[in-house]
DNA sequence: CACTTGACCTGTCCGC
DNA sequence: TGCGGACAGGTCAAGT
């Protein structure tokens, strides 16, 4: 079972909610680099300079991107940000002992077990708490940036609306509409037109709006599209409430699992009964990914011949 | 421009 | 038991 269950934003958003508790307000003492291809400098930027003795002041996300942003250990430095793609196999996960944050606290567990040989950048902060960016496959990156910097990157300054932030749908109707000629679960994928969506929250979307991902963005009414988007976020909000999805790969900022792939309808459940009508989810090839779905229930429109 | 396909990687699983 | 190949999927570059 070559499956992975990769970060999407419900994942992402787990892990920026641990930084957040585990390193904003933290000192960077030192940076290893194991994997050079791992990590990126933009123009201008220097790693003794821009990082060591920086404080983390904050940590963002936008879509399924990390940005934790430092203040300079220097006033006149430059304040950066250190932004991140987990990709598929990426775990940002903070490693401290019981000195730390008290006996018995999972996180103890990772003392000894980190660095492994997926570890591809390790940074300790001033109290002896390490940072491990750790990747098996090495699509994954991290980079130093400004903030300027990092709202230019081509994936971030086109990125959609937020599926969890404010009422994301007048944006969202106008983007996906621009892609009628496309299937819907291409357009979700899409970064573009909404943040945050791949391939399992996608499935679990659109099979809980009862939407075959064939369906051409043309032939949905935008009351279909308005169901979709409340599906994806209802899914998001459950995969939240479990800490995100795990398969193989995905730990949150404190290496624990996540759970909500026991709740998933179809998502690596083909051969199995659809929870709504029992007839039995196939999983098919569209879009370039593995797409799970009832052939039964899921025929909003059909896919056009 | 809209849309699709291949490349990037590594570990695992399946068939022989 | 070993080995080759298919497969997993986020994003970007290149192709249609």
């Amino acid at each position: 079972m070559a499956g992975y269950a990769v970060p999407e934003l419900p994942e992402v958003e787990t892990v920026r909610r641990g930084l957040e508790s585990l390193i904003v307000g933290h000192v960077v003492d030192t940076v290893d680099v194991i994997n050079p291809g791992s990590f990126g400098l933009a123009p201008g930027r220097d790693v003794r300079r821009d990082l060591l003795g920086a404080t983390v002041t904050q940590a963002r996300r936008r879509g399924k991107v990390l940005l934790l942003d430092l203040s300079p250990a220097e006033p006149g430095l430059a304040a950066c940000c250190l932004v991140v793609h987990l990709k598929m196999t990426g775990q940002l996960v903070v490693q401290g002992t019981d000195e730390h944050w008290g006996a018995g606290h999972p996180n103890a567990s990772l003392v000894g077990v980190l660095p492994d040989k997926s570890t591809r950048v390790v940074i300790t902060f001033e109290d002896g708490r390490r940072l491990f960016f750790n990747d098996q496959r090495k699509f994954g990156w991290l980079r130093l940036m400004t903030p300027a910097q990092a709202a230019e990157i081509d994936l971030i300054a086109t990125m959609g609306p937020e599926p969890l932030s404010g009422d994301p749908w007048p944006d969202f109707v106008a983007r996906v509409r621009r892609h009628r000629a496309t299937s819907i679960k291409a357009a979700l994928l899409n970064q573009s037109v909404l943040a945050g969506v791949g391939n399992i929250y996608a499935d679990e979307a659109l099979w809980s709006a009862s939407i075959h991902p064939a369906t051409q963005v043309s032939a949905l009414s935008d009351d279909d599209l308005h169901r979709l988007l409340s599906a994806v976020r209802d899914v998001m909000e459950v995969s939240l409430a479990a800490g995100g999805s795990t398969d193989r790969t995905y730990v949150d900022a404190e290496g624990r699992a996540g759970s909500y792939l026991s709740f998933a309808h179809v998502f690596r459940r083909e051969g199995q009964a659809c929870p709504r009508c029992d007839t039995t989810i196939v999983k098919t090839r569209l879009a370039g990914r593995g797409t799970h779905l009832c052939p039964c229930c899921q025929v909003v429109t059909k896919p056009h011949a």
